[in-house]
DNA sequence: AAAAAAC
């Protein structure tokens, strides 16, 4: 099983203007590399300093001494005020703010360099001339922004892996880099900060992920006590395990280890995962800081930092906790921000753990859906909703999956109680289930022994499930990128999906910038919906993300309109 | 106003 044959999900339109790739094979497991200049002529180079085993001293903080004097030049953070005096560190004392109670504040002042990844463009990469790289960008609806920004890398022998990374990629079948991986990857490599957008679904994942190898690959070796040196940050648990299962299989060519702590499953293994000393750790917050606070793990030796969907761990529930580990970590640590979405209500908070980052785009900087994916919006009301769904069931099921939204976790358990009264094989999933249930749902559901699941946004985000047939919105979401999420988990590995959504009266507020999405991804438009969004007879814009500011953290409080038409600029 | 995330 390869778990990456959605390689093009998201990119369909790249795909039609691509004439060279008709007939090529989206993602084949055992396809063979695609025919490029290198497969025969070019070897990699050597990676930058693989897993040089230093000196002890090096590998300990907090004592002053200063590692290998040549090296710091080297890999010395440009601008960066790490390893200065007292306040040396970035945003000279508030930057990550808050909790010392439980979690007493690191001594920052006296850290010893590190190394950042060091990457340095192939020959033929350097030799891309300005007018190449912007078609190669073009092309693939890659948008960058930043400071010296790398070219991309057009095969997957220009981004100067080492072996075990290659082996890694030529044991999977990937054809080429996808959009994302091909800009992101020289981004990681640089040692820079970064925000990824793209679709999940897209590559995403391994485009933190062997970078971040590459990375664990440059660092002393873990001594006894150490804690991990990749840390990455994930809102939901079953998303953890998810990515934890693709580090375990690329991590496997380097003896990279890794684990995954979570919530709601024994502590015991994790514990001892920790303990035993995993470069990688792929981490829910609340358990982290539980096992932090009971000292199983520290993050002193984090120096690659991933924060996976950022936008959801930086909303209100999520941003204490967020904040109580960010500064336990070194502030001169690499900063890896990714998601699908990027609202402007987070933007301001992201920059405050983001410097000088860079910034890549894959498709629109605009909220925009899946191409592939056939949306259709049905205004009903409320007690209309769960007769439209039977028929829909009726009408549509054939064994294949189908994924159903709801807002609250008493409606998704009451619907899906009703639905099995009917007869239909229908299991719940939400955040109130205990997690031995929640797994034997999704694997249910996975098998398709379960073909119907019903979920609150618990499943909304960067759940990889094959050939989900169709999501249905029996609850309109909270806000559009949530929308853009769910009805994401359909149409991938380049298959078409559709989405259903009820919408009511009461979502009038989201009616218009809906009709915008769907105009830009080519859906024909309910007039019944259009006529809401055309009375504008309500309240303000759609998204109302983070709108219940907390004030002081300078998300614009009163920015509450989620700009679809090409005027929010990235 | 809901969901997620620790015990």
């Amino acid at each position: 099983m390869n778990s990456y044959d959605h390689r093009y999900a998201d990119h369909s339109s790249y795909r039609e203007r691509r004439s060279d790739l008709a007939g090529a094979p989206v993602l084949t497991p055992s396809a063979p590399l695609a025919a490029n200049p290198y497969a025969a002529a070019y070897t990699p180079a050597p990676a930058p300093a693989p897993a040089a085993p230093v000196g002890g001293d090096f590998s300990r903080f907090g004592q002053g001494g200063r590692g290998r004097g040549g090296g710091s030049g080297g890999f010395g953070r440009g601008g960066r005020g790490g390893g200065g005096g007292p306040g040396g560190y970035r945003g000279g004392g508030g930057r990550d703010g808050l909790d010392t109670l439980s979690l007493p504040k690191p001594d920052f002042r006296s850290l010893i360099p590190f190394e950042k990844n060091f990457y340095v463009e192939c020959p033929a990469v350097q030799a891309m001339s300005e007018m190449e790289v912007a078609q190669y960008r073009g092309l693939r609806d890659i948008t960058v922004e930043g400071r010296d920004v790398p070219k991309p890398v057009r095969y997957f022998q220009e981004a100067n892996f080492p072996d075990y990374c290659m082996q890694a990629i030529a044991k999977s079948g990937f054809v080429e880099p996808t959009p994302i991986q091909s800009q992101g990857w020289p981004m990681a490599l640089k040692g820079r900060d970064m925000i990824g957008i793209a679709q999940t679904g897209s590559g995403k994942t391994l485009s933190y992920l062997l970078p971040g190898l590459v990375h664990v690959g440059a660092q002393p070796r873990l001594e006894q006590g150490d804690g991990p040196i990749v840390l990455i940050l994930a809102p939901t648990r079953e998303l953890a395990v998810q990515i934890q299962e693709e580090s375990a299989k690329f991590g496997s060519y380097s003896r990279t280890r890794s684990t995954c702590i979570y919530g709601g499953a024994p502590k015991g293994p994790q514990i001892r995962d920790l303990r035993r000393g995993v470069e990688i750790v792929i981490a829910t917050p609340g358990r982290l800081i539980d096992m932090l606070e009971a000292g199983h793990t520290n993050l002193r030796r984090v120096t690659y930092l991933v924060l996976d969907e950022a936008d959801r761990m930086l909303d209100m529930g999520f941003e204490p906790q967020i904040r109580k580990i960010l500064a336990q970590i070194r502030p001169d640590r690499q900063t890896l921000y990714w998601s699908a979405t990027w609202p402007r209500e987070v933007e301001s908070l992201a920059r405050q753990f983001l410097q000088n980052p860079y910034k890549v785009i894959i498709g629109s900087p605009d909220l925009k859906a899946n191409h592939s994916i056939h949306q259709i919006v049905e205004v009903i009301s409320e007690h209309e909703k769960y007769p439209r769904l039977s028929k829909l069931l009726s009408d549509l099921m054939d064994g294949s999956r189908i994924l159903i939204f709801f807002q609250t976790k008493k409606e998704c358990d009451k619907v899906t109680r009703q639905l099995r009264m009917d007869g239909w094989p229908a299991l719940s999933i939400h955040g109130d289930k205990a997690q031995a249930e929640r797994d034997y749902v999704l694997t249910e559901f996975k098998s398709g022994k379960s073909p119907i699941m019903a979920a609150t946004d618990v499943a909304a985000r960067g759940l990889d499930v094959k050939d989900i047939k169709c999501v249905v919105n029996f609850d309109f979401p909270t806000t559009l990128e949530d929308y853009i999420h769910r009805i994401g988990r359909t149409g991938r590995a380049g298959a078409s999906g559709t989405a259903f959504t009820f919408f009511t009266h009461s979502n009038a507020k989201f009616s218009r910038n809906l009709v915008k999405i769907l105009r830009e991804a080519g859906q024909v438009v309910n007039p019944a919906l259009e006529s809401m969004a055309k009375s504008g007879n309500f309240g303000g814009g759609g998204s109302n993300f983070r709108s219940r500011g907390r004030g002081g953290f300078g998300n614009r409080s009163g920015s509450n309109s989620m700009p679809i038409g090409g005027r929010r600029p990235y």
